[in-house]
RNA sequence: GGUCCAGUGGUGUAGUGGUUAACAUGCCUCCCUGUCACGGAGGAGAUCGCGAGUUCGAUCCUCGUCUGGACCGCCA
C-alpha cells in the first residue's frame, strides 16, 4: 500500500513536500470546521489537519481507524516541543478510510488506564502502545547485537529439538504424549544442555542458539513457563576465556542498545565472598550496606537465639543501617516479618543511641560482648543493627534479602547504573536433609575443581566447581560452567547424586556413551534473554518484554490456553482423563 | 501446596447496613479555525464477580467459590 513517509519521520526540512501517510487514528480533536488527527504507526505520530472542505469526510472517523492521507507538509502555527514531529503537520488534500475500528476496551497510549489483566486479554491492542513496541524493538536490538558478536567470533547457530527426552532432574518437565508410541512421552527441553555438549563432541567448537526453554513450575513476575535463553557452548576454552568472551558480547549489547560503555573486565566474586558480603549469590552491588560477621563476638554467649549460629556450620551475621531513630516499632516488625518469611527463626534488632545499645536482646549480652560488638561493627551514633543467627548460608541469605529490601526502600542506588559482575567458585553439590542425598548446585555435567577431587568421596559439599554466574543489579542474567569431558568422571557424578545404575543407563546412557569417543574439554553458558531485555528496558515484569506472555496462573489471558481437548484427540494419544 | 491483597458503568477508581451508588476518563448528540489529554452544553451506560448465610433490609458483615496480582515453597 502506498505511502511516501512514515509517521515518525517528517521534520521542518520537509515543509512543502507532498506526502502520503498511513496510520491508526490515535486521537481526534474536532474544532468545528477544523479537525486535527494524530496519526500513529510504529515509528511515531504525525498531526494531520483537515479544513472545512474535508471535515465531513472524517466526520465518522474514530480512534483506531486506519487512514491513508495525502497532503502537504506545513510548518505549524503553534509547535509542540514534546513531539519529534511537533514542528510540522500535514494539510490533507485526500483521505481514504482503509479500515474502521470498534471502541477499544482501553486507550491506546503510553499512559493507559487499564489493569494488566485487561491489557493481556487484548494483548494485540496493548502491543499497539508505543511504550510496549519500544520494549520489543529493544529486545530485537539485543538479539541482533548478540548475533553479530557471536558470528564475528566464529560461532555457528544450530537448532536443537523441541521434542526431546525427559530427564527428571531439576525442574518439572512439560510432557508431550506420543501418538505413535502409546504410553511414551517427549519432554520439552528445560535447556538444550545435552544437545549442545554433543555438538562439542561432534566438533563444532563454537555453538550458539536463541533457544526456547520450558519449565513446568509456578510463575513469578520474573519467571515464565516458556522463556528464551541465549545458549552458548565452546570447546578448548578456559573458564577465563569464556568469561572474557561473554563480557565482550555484553559490552557490545550495552553499547549498541543503550549507548553505554561498560567497564571491562567485570568484577569477580567468589561464591563465599558474595554470600559473606552481600548475602546473595546474585548481589546488587550498586550500593554498599554490606553484611558483617559477628560470630566471634558472641562465641561464648549463652543467648539461646544465637545457638544455631554458634554451632558447627553456623554463623551470626549483622547488617548495620543508618538513622535508627527513623525506625518505628512497626518498621522493625515488618523487617522481622520479612526475615521470618525468608526462613529465619527471628531477627535480633539493636539500636545504638547515646553510645548505648538498646533493644530487648541487649540484656543477654555481657559488657565485653557489648564493647566488642560496637568495635567490630564500628557502630556510629543512631545506627540500627540487624542480626541473624543460623546456618552460615541461611544467616547470609536472610540478611541479603533485608539488604535488597532496604536498598530499594531507602533508594540507595541509581536506577541508571548497570553494575555487571561474575560470581565464581560455586560449590559443586549441596546436601538435602529431606531427601538425604546430594543435588547439583548447577547441573550434573559441571566439572569439579581438580584440586578438590580428593574431597569428592569424603566431603562432597566442600568441592568447588567451574561454575559461574553473570549478575547485573541483583539479577542473575545467566550462568554456565566448564563441563565434565571424561566419561568415568561423569559416571561418578551421577553416582554421587544417588542415581542408580539403571537410572543412569536409561536417562543418560547415550550421553555417557558419547563422552567415550574423544570429547574435547568444553564449557559454555546460557543467558536469560527475557531477563536481559526486562532490565535494559527498565521493566518491572518479564511480561512487558514478551509479546504474548502467560499470566501468574499459567494461562494465556487472550486464548485461555490451556484448555480441554476433544475426546477424539485424547483417544489418538491413548490418554484417559482421570479426576479424583 | 501455603500466606497476603484486590474484584463497583467500556476503562480506572470512590463510597455506604437503609430512597436516585459518586468521580474521572471513554462513548453518543450538538456548538467551536490552532488544538495537541483541546474546550463548552447535553445524554446513554452498573442486576456493585458468583453462591449461601446473618438481618426488617446486604454492594457493604460472615462463610464458601471463582477470577486476577504479589510473595513463600518450587525454579538442576
Amino acid at each position: 500500500m502506498e505511502r511516501t513517509h512514515v509517521n515518525g519521520q517528517l521534520r521542518i526540512a520537509d515543509v512543502g513536500k507532498k506526502v502520503t501517510l498511513i496510520g491508526w487514528v490515535a486521537k481526534r480533536r474536532n474544532l468545528g470546521s477544523l479537525v486535527f488527527i494524530d496519526l500513529r504507526d510504529r515509528t511515531g505520530i504525525t498531526q494531520i489537519l483537515f479544513d472545512e472542505t474535508l471535515t465531513e469526510a472524517v466526520r465518522n472517523v474514530r480512534n483506531e481507524y486506519i487512514l491513508q492521507v495525502t497532503g502537504t507538509v506545513l510548518e505549524r502555527q503553534s509547535k509542540n516541543p514534546n513531539m519529534d514531529t511537533g514542528d510540522i503537520e500535514i494539510k490533507v488534500q485526500e483521505v481514504k478510510i482503509i479500515n474502521s475500528a470498534s471502541q477499544t476496551p482501553f486507550i491506546i497510549a503510553d499512559e493507559t488506564d487499564a489493569l494488566e489483566e485487561t491489557r493481556l486479554k487484548y494483548r494485540y491492542l496493548d502491543l499497539r502502545r508505543p511504550v510496549l513496541q519500544q520494549k520489543l524493538f529493544t529486545r530485537a536490538k539485543i538479539v541482533k547485537a548478540m548475533h553479530e558478536y557471536l558470528d564475528a567470533n566464529g560461532f555457528i547457530e544450530v537448532e536443537t529439538p523441541i521434542l526431546a527426552k525427559s530427564t527428571p532432574e531439576g525442574a518439572r518437565d512439560y510432557l508431550v504424549p506420543s501418538r505413535i508410541h502409546p504410553g511414551s512421552f517427549y519432554a520439552l527441553p528445560q535447556s538444550p544442555q545435552q544437545f549442545k555438549q554433543l555438538l562439542m563432541v561432534a566438533g563444532f567448537e563454537r555453538y550458539y542458539q536463541i533457544a526456547r526453554c520450558f519449565r513446568d513450575e509456578d510463575l513469578r513476575a520474573d519467571r515464565q513457563l516458556d522463556f528464551t535463553q541465549l545458549d552458548i557452548e565452546t570447546s578448548f576454552m578456559s573458564q577465563d576465556d569464556i568469561l572474557t568472551m561473554t563480557e565482550g558480547m555484553l559490552a557490545k549489547v550495552m553499547k549498541d542498545v543503550k549507548g553505554i560503555d561498560i567497564k571491562l573486565p567485570f568484577r569477580r566474586f567468589k561464591y563465599t565472598e558474595a554470600m559473606n558480603r552481600f548475602g546473595s549469590d546474585k548481589p546488587d552491588t550498586r550500593f554498599g550496606l554490606e553484611l558483617k560477621d559477628v560470630t566471634e563476638v558472641f562465641r561464648n554467649s549463652e543467648f539461646r537465639a544465637f545457638e544455631t549460629g554458634l554451632s558447627e556450620r553456623g554463623s551470626i551475621k549483622a547488617l548495620v543501617v543508618d538513622n535508627a531513630a527513623d525506625y518505628s516499632r512497626k518498621d522493625i516488625d515488618s523487617l522481622t516479618d520479612l526475615a521470618k518469611k525468608n526462613g529465619a527463626k527471628g531477627l535480633v534488632t539493636i539500636k545504638y543511641l547515646n553510645e548505648q545499645l538498646e533493644g530487648s536482646a541487649v540484656k543477654f549480652f555481657n559488657e565485653i560482648e557489648k564493647e566488642d560488638l560496637i568495635k567490630t561493627l564500628d557502630l556510629k551514633e543512631n545506627q540500627l543493627v540487624l542480626i541473624v543467627s543460623d546456618s552460615w548460608e541461611k544467616a547470609c541469605s536472610v540478611l541479603g534479602t533485608l539488604r535488597s529490601h532496604l536498598g530499594r526502600s531507602l533508594g540507595l542506588y541509581d536506577k541508571n547504573t548497570y553494575d555487571f559482575l561474575w560470581v565464581v567458585e560455586f560449590p559443586l553439590v549441596e546436601y538435602s536433609k529431606e531427601d538425604e542425598r546430594y543435588y547439583s548446585v548447577h547441573h550434573p555435567f559441571t566439572r569439579p575443581y581438580d584440586e578438590d577431587l580428593h574431597l569428592l568421596d569424603s566431603d562432597p559439599s566442600k568441592v568447588r566447581s567451574y561454575a559461574y554466574d553473570v549478575v547485573l543489579n541483583g539479577y542473575e542474567l545467566g550462568g554456565g560452567s566448564l563441563r565434565i569431558y571424561d566419561c568415568d568422571m561423569q559416571q561418578k557424578m551421577f553416582e554421587l547424586l544417588s542415581l542408580t545404575k539403571e537410572e543412569i543407563e536409561t536417562r543418560f546412557g547415550f550421553f555417557i556413551d558419547a563422552l567415550k569417543y574423544g570429547t574435547p574439554p568444553h564449557g559454555g553458558l546460557a543467558l536469560g534473554l527475557d531477563r536481559v531485555a526486562m532490565i535494559l528496558t527498565g521493566s518491572e515484569s518479564l511480561r512487558d518484554v514478551i509479546a504474548f506472555p502467560k499470566n501468574a496462573n499459567a494461562k494465556c489471558p487472550m486464548s485461555d490456553a490451556p484448555t480441554p481437548v476433544d475426546e477424539k484427540q485424547l483417544k489418538e494419544l491413548h490418554i484417559k482423563i482421570v479426576t479424583d
